[in-house]
DNA sequence: ACGTTTTGACGTATTTTTACGTCATTGGAG
DNA sequence: CTCCAATGACGTAAAAATACGTCAAAACGT
């Protein structure tokens, strides 16, 4: 990559893209479902889940919880992790806002 | 990575997950707004808009073009580009079942 | 016919992501 | 108090993504 140039690009450009890279892999996609089904969001449990090793899932949950779509709460010797609403509705905006934006209506290539 | 474990999840996570990474750089966010405003779709004129080489932003459309978001039409010399309606549409229906299933309504975290 | 322009293909350096293994810490159970 | 289980931090190897430079081909103008 030589340099990074992604800093040289319009701001929400990169807050999208952002949002965008946090649900680009199928783990960080399970564990969004997952804890939006289950009721006993332990780490462990999570990583039980997944076809992959415990500190490769804790490192997807890591990612998530950096951009706050995810939140966790130690309790005890266990940390129990949860959805975050606000955020997900946030991303589910930027996301349609930027979609809608492209207006495929009517759209004709030339 | 070791090995590739994306194979291991289900086909849904993993279709979305790549349309997901489609979107997860800055680069191809601008890309796909500009043809989406522009009439003038060359490849030249892209790259003239991004702060980027021309072979990198080739790079892009490339990736862009692999999943379908957008078509070429080569023209003489030059390769006219363009949105593909149907594949935005199907993204958009794809990221937004995603989400709606995520299900946020009355989340509570125990 | 010749040079120019536009483009995609190819190679490559650097960075980032992905996937684990190991280790130390911290609460609980007995 | 001692042991054990759960976790996050750290290190690291392999793969993928990113960013360019170079090159050759194809079409256009002169």
């Amino acid at each position: 990559m030589a340099q990074p140039k992604s800093a040289l690009f319009e701001k929400e450009f990169i807050l999208n893209a952002a949002f965008f890279k946090a649900l680009a892999h199928p783990a960080r996609l399970q564990i969004l479902q997952f804890l939006a089904h289950s009721n006993t969001c332990i780490t462990g449990d999570i990583s039980n889940e997944l076809p992959l090793g415990r500190t490769t899932v804790n490192q997807h949950i890591k990612e998530l919880k950096a951009i706050g779509l995810i939140q966790g709460h130690v309790q005890g010797v266990t940390t129990r992790y949860c959805l975050n609403p606000d955020k997900v509705d946030e991303l589910k905006k930027a996301l349609n806002q930027f979609l809608e934006n492209l207006n495929i209506k009517n759209y004709k290539c030339q």
